[in-house]
DNA sequence: GCGACAG
DNA sequence: ATCTTGTCGC
C-alpha cells in the first residue's frame, strides 16, 4: 500500500491514528479513506439520459460558514421550475465535517446536507448543487456524491473552474463549450447571460449534460447563477446570521 | 520540484 | 467560504 508521499494529505482536524482502515463504510476519518470511498461510490453514478420527466420540485443547496469557528448553515430551497416560486425551505445549523481539501469538498458539507433535505415535506425531484459534478479530478464532485447518496438526479454548478481545459464560450446567453479533463468532456462553461462570466455545470447523477445544461439555463433567466442557488444562499446565510446573533446576546446575558 | 486547487 | 460600501455603468 504505497500512499506514504501524499503532499495533499490533510489529517482531518481530530485525526485519530489509523491503526485499522476502518471509516470507508461510515464517515471517513482521513484524506485516504474518503478518496477510497469516492472511487468506491464513482460507479454508481449515471451521467446518460434526459433526466426526470416532469420536475415539478428543484432545489438548490448551498452552505455558509462563520467566519471564526466551524459552524455552519446548510439550506435547501425547492423552487417550482416553472415559476420560480419557492415552495419550501429547509435550514439546518450544523459544523464542518472536515477540513477544506480540494477534491474532497463534499465530506465538508454533505452530512448537513442530507439533514437539512431530510427536513422537507416532500422529496424534490431534481438537486442543484453549489459545486462540481464530474467535473473533479476522480470524477466525483459534491454533486455526485449528493445524487448518488439521495437517489435524486443531481446537477452541479460551480462559479469558477476546478478541473479542466476550456475554450472561453460566444458572448451570449446559452453559449458553452465543452469543460476537457484527460480527453473526456466533463462538464460545460455556460453562459447563463449575455456577457457575463460563465458557470461551470456538470452532471451530478441521473440526467445527461445536454439535459443539466438546459435545466440551469431555464432557472437562470435573469442572474448568472440560477436562482436555486441564489435562494438557498440567501437562506443559509441569514440562518447564520441569526444564529450568531443569539449567540452573541446569550453571551451578554451570561456576563451580566 | 513547484504551483494549482469546487466552497 | 470569509473579510466588505459605495459606486461606476447600462
Amino acid at each position: 500500500m504505497p500512499n506514504a508521499t501524499d503532499p495533499t494529505h490533510p489529517a482531518p482536524a481530530s485525526a485519530p491514528e489509523p491503526a485499522a482502515d476502518n471509516g470507508v463504510d461510515g464517515r471517513p476519518e482521513t484524506a485516504e479513506q474518503a478518496r477510497a470511498l469516492q472511487d468506491r461510490l464513482r460507479p454508481l453514478v449515471v451521467t446518460t439520459g434526459p433526466g426526470p420527466a416532469d420536475v415539478r420540485r428543484v432545489a438548490g443547496l448551498d452552505v455558509a460558514y462563520a467566519e471564526d469557528s466551524d459552524r455552519l448553515a446548510a439550506a435547501v430551497v425547492v423552487l417550482d421550475p416553472d415559476t420560480l416560486q419557492v415552495l419550501e425551505r429547509s435550514v439546518v445549523l450544523g459544523h464542518a465535517r472536515f477540513p477544506y481539501v480540494p477534491g474532497l469538498f463534499a465530506f465538508r458539507e454533505l452530512p448537513s446536507l442530507v439533514e437539512a433535505l431530510d427536513g422537507l415535506s416532500v422529496p424534490p425531484d431534481l438537486l442543484v448543487c453549489d459545486g462540481q459534478g464530474l467535473a473533479h479530478p476522480r470524477r466525483f464532485g459534491l454533486a455526485c456524491h449528493l445524487g448518488v447518496h439521495t437517489g435524486i438526479p443531481s446537477i452541479g454548478v460551480g462559479k469558477t473552474a476546478f478541473v479542466g481545459t476550456y475554450d472561453t464560450p460566444p458572448p451570449h446567453r446559452g453559449a458553452a463549450s465543452d469543460l476537457v479533463l484527460d480527453g473526456d468532456v466533463v462538464g460545460a462553461v455556460l453562459r447563463t447571460q449575455d456577457n457575463v462570466k460563465p458557470v461551470f455545470v456538470s452532471v451530478g447523477h441521473g440526467l445527461d449534460l445536454a439535459a443539466a445544461c438546459r435545466h440551469v439555463l431555464a432557472l437562470s433567466p435573469h442572474f448568472r447563477l440560477p436562482e436555486t442557488t441564489r435562494q438557498a444562499d440567501t437562506a443559509c446565510r441569514a440562518a447564520l446570521a441569526q444564529a450568531t446573533a443569539a449567540g452573541l446576546a446569550r453571551d451578554a446575558v451570561r456576563s451580566d
